[in-house]
This record gives structure tokens, sequence and C-alpha cells, in this order.
RNA sequence: GUGCCUAUGGUUCAAUGGUAGAACUCCGCUCUGUGGCAGCGGCGACACGGGUUCGAUCCCCGUUAGGCACCCCA
């Protein structure tokens, strides 16, 4: 076999994360725990594999994800699975299944992990990718909550240090009221047809609400004069809506109305909102906004999953967004370098102790690093140096017969020779 | 799925129709008894396939991959 033939770049779509970018993501997840503990939502893990009818049930059979997005196999005995291409679908069926009505409501969950979608990769996306996800599933259908799920997420994004967050939101009403507003908006297009661009007629046959989406300069403007769905909510959903907005209020979140907010897939009702977050180009001349993720009130998925209606809300985060954006903002989430222990050992006998005394330290709870392949002492301290250590631990002949052992402060160069059984002890005090 | 741009060591960039240089990184030596500096040395690349040509890393075509935009979304 010649190695020729072997790809040996990562699949399309996909990406590694270094050891040196975990960083980031370690305190992506604690943020995510974190805020998840405040507000309790408790994490919910669901398999990566699903059956197909989920998906096309949940999110709709003609939404882009359904028809051309899927990462689709069938089994040896002839399932048909599908590697999740989002959370909530995958959420509302655990829920059923395993009965979590029962427990008491509503039912607060979050979740991270990988989704795979297949489209062209591009700027923040990717066949696979990291979501985290929250979601307040029954009880009542109280406003109240499509704010916690808001607030929660702003919580997360002001732990990680951002700044310059907003909240597009939107009511997209509910079936009733987005009927009637879907025939208005299509009158209005068509009197305006010649004034707008190839995609938005396309987009007057299979998604109407997607005419508000358009950045075509000619469209922007006919957009403008657009009828605006919150005009058209019929008094529920209205009533909804505008306590949604005093919650809100109360809660001073930095929201606008934006009612050009329409979500793409269908379960979605009434409250549908998206994240942005400023960034600065890189010489500081303009700011754009980035969509670091959505989410909206579904009240309609589990009938459509044919179970009870159920009311529930939840939003997702794409988490290489998050990190695209920390270092697209030149956020340092490096934590405070910890002093470090590093062991220097010279000849096979001192490597002998010297590995004894790593674990005399583990137990500890000290870490101790090394670099004990190499031999002279020279590349040892070298090697120190790299890696950022305070204190070399330094056993040479001598100091193996002497059972002593040399503690060399890095920033000063002094040392001080102490007794082997007695150096725990010291370096616990210096910490 | 469509359009535009790109492809040279791990990274960032050069040069060239006669097969490639540098900087940083990495490894080693100066230096089995003291690191950061310095000096010296070493590993390491023309994405793949085809065409034009005496000869292609360079020109042309295709494939693949990447970037950006559309579509859509996280």
């Amino acid at each position: 076999m010649s190695k020729k033939n072997i790809n040996l770049s990562s699949v399309k779509g996909t990406h590694d994360i270094l050891p040196h970018e975990q960083f980031v993501w370690e305190k992506l997840r604690k943020g995510i725990r974190h805020v998840a503990e405040i507000y309790s939502f408790s994490r919910i893990d669901t398999p990566i594999l699903e059956n197909l009818d989920l998906f096309q049930r949940g999110v709709g059979e003609a939404t882009d994800i359904v028809e051309k997005q899927m990462y689709t196999l069938t089994t040896k005995g002839g399932d048909k699975l599908v590697l999740r291409p989002e959370g909530t679908s995958a959420i509302a069926r655990a829920y059923i299944q395993h009965g979590l009505s029962h427990m008491s409501q509503p039912l607060k969950v979050y979740y991270d992990g990988p989704f795979f979608r297949y489209e062209q990769p591009q700027a923040g996306r990717y066949r696979q990718f990291n979501q985290v996800g929250f979601e307040i599933i029954g009880g009542e259908n109280d406003p109240i909550y499509d704010v916690q799920v808001m607030i929660t997420a702003l919580r997360l994004l002001e732990s990680l240090k951002f700044k310059n967050i907003s909240i597009h939101l939107n009511s997209i009403g509910c079936k009733a009221c987005r009927a009637i507003y879907k025939k208005k908006l299509l009158n209005y297009y068509k009197n305006n047809k010649k004034e707008i661009c190839k995609d938005c007629n396309r987009r007057m046959l299979d998604n109407p609400l997607r005419l508000l989406d358009c950045k075509d300069e000619h469209c922007e403007a006919v957009k403008k004069e657009a009828p605006s769905i919150i005009d058209d909510l019929c008094t529920p959903c209205r009533k909804h809506f505008k306590e949604v907005l005093e919650y809100a209020e109360e809660l001073k979140l930095p929201y606008q109305i934006d009612p050009f907010i329409v979500r793409g897939l269908d379960y979605y009702n009434r409250t549908v909102f998206e994240f942005f977050v400023e960034i600065e180009s890189a010489d500081g001349e303009k700011t754009t906004s980035l969509a670091l993720g959505g989410g909206g009130r579904y009240d309609y998925l589990f009938e459509i999953l044919g179970h009870r209606n159920t009311p529930a809300i939840g939003m997702a985060f794409g988490m290489e967004r998050i990190v695209e954006a920390i270092k697209a903002c030149n956020i340092n989430l490096l934590p405070r370098q910890k002093n470090k222990i590093f062991l220097i050992a010279i000849g096979i006998e001192a490597k002998k102790k010297g590995l004894s005394l790593i674990e005399e330290f583990a137990g500890s709870g000290i870490n101790v690093s090394e670099s004990i392949g190499k031999n002279s002492l020279g590349a040892q301290l070298k090697a120190s140096d790299k890696e950022g250590a305070s204190w070399a631990l330094i056993l040479g002949q001598k100091e193996v017969f002497k059972e002593s052992v040399i503690i060399r402060d890095l920033k000063t160069g002094v040392q001080e020779t102490v007794l082997l059984k007695k150096v725990v002890a010291e370096i616990k005090k210096r910490l």
C-alpha cells in the first residue's frame, strides 16, 4: 500500500480542535455548565444517530435541512438513520419516549455536542459542528419562559466577555395569523414584482417569509415598505408578544424588534430571535454583525410528532461561531499562569528517583512536568523554560547519593538544596 | 447546488519554463552540573491527474481541497 494514496486531511467541512485551542473550548464548556446551573437547566445527552422520520416530521419535509442537508444511512437491518442535523427534535423525542412530562414541569434542559449538515463549508459553517442549546418544555405557555431562555443565552455570552451583544426579536404568530400575513405579503410583492431579484421571485413560490431575508439593494427598498407581521398578529399572539417585551424590558435585555427575523424550521411559532455580536474588522474601520445563534418557541413540534400539545421554547448557539467570535473580538481568555514545577534528572539513578518523586508530588495534588527523556542538564533546563515553569527540581548523581534535591527558582536563578524527603513540603510552602 | 479567488516545508511568505530560498517553529550541537541570548548544524514543501514542451513547480485543462459570496443556517 503506497502512502501516496491515503488522503491525510480531515474530511471536508470537518475540523480538528488542536491542543493549543482547547483552552477556549474548555472555557466555553465551563461557561455553559455554570450558566446552566444558575438557571437550573439539567444536562441531557441524546445519541448522534436518530431515525430519519424524526427529522422529516419534526423539522419539516420542505426545509433545506431535510431536503438536502442530512447525512442519512441505512443499517444492515434496513433501518433508515440519520446523523442528527439539529437538537430540538431529538430532545422532544426523548421527552416523549421517557415520559419526561411526568417530571416537574417545565422541564429545563441543555445539551452540547456535534451535529451534521451536508452543505458548502464557509466562514463559521461546517459539516460537522457543535451546538449548545437550552430548552424549556412543558408547563404553562408563559412568555416568561421565552425571556428565561434569552437571559440564559445572554449570560453565557457575557461570561465569555462579549460586548455589543444584541438580540433581534420578532413574533411570527401562529398558524392562523401567519397564513393571513403570508397572503398579504405575497400580494404586496406581486405588485412590486418587477423591482425584486430573481431569488425573491423564487421565494415567492416556495418560502414567502424568506423574502424578508434578502439583502439585494432593490429588494431592500421593497422590504422597507412591506407589511410587518407584527401588525397582523391575532389577539392571543399579540398579547404573548407584548408580555415577552415587557419581561425583556424588566431584565433590560439588549433587544430590538426586527420584523425581518424569520426562522427556517417548520416548528417555530410566535417568539423567534437571533443573537448577534458586533465584530470590528482587522483595520478597525467598520463593524459587522456575526450571528451566533438563535431560537424560538415551538409549540407545534409535539403535535407534529403525534404527542399531546406541549408548549416549548429553546435556542441554540453554534459553538464554532462563538469560538471564532472570541478570536475576532480579541477576547483574551487565557488563564493566569499557574506556578509549575519541572523535574530535571541526570543519569539513570536520578531518573528512577525522579519518577517516584513525581508520584509523591501527584499524591499531594501537585503536578510536576518533565522532559526526562532528554539527557543533558542544559537541554532539560531549556525544556523547563519552554514550559514556563517557575521552579526546577534538579536531581543529579550527587543529589541522589546525598538523598537531596536542588530547588532552582527559574526566574531569579536562586538555588537551594533540600533533603529529598522534605522537598514536597518545601514546595507546598512556596506554592 | 451556483459563482469568484486560491493551492510551495508544521506556519507565514519568496523566486523560477532547466525541480526551489528565507523567517518563525521543531530537533541537535557548542553545553552529563545550570535555561532564556547567541553561534553553528539538521529534519522538512512545489495537492493530484492529464496536456503543451527537449524539459513544467511555473503555461493550459480537469480533479480534489481551502477561502469568500449566493442558497440556507449554527
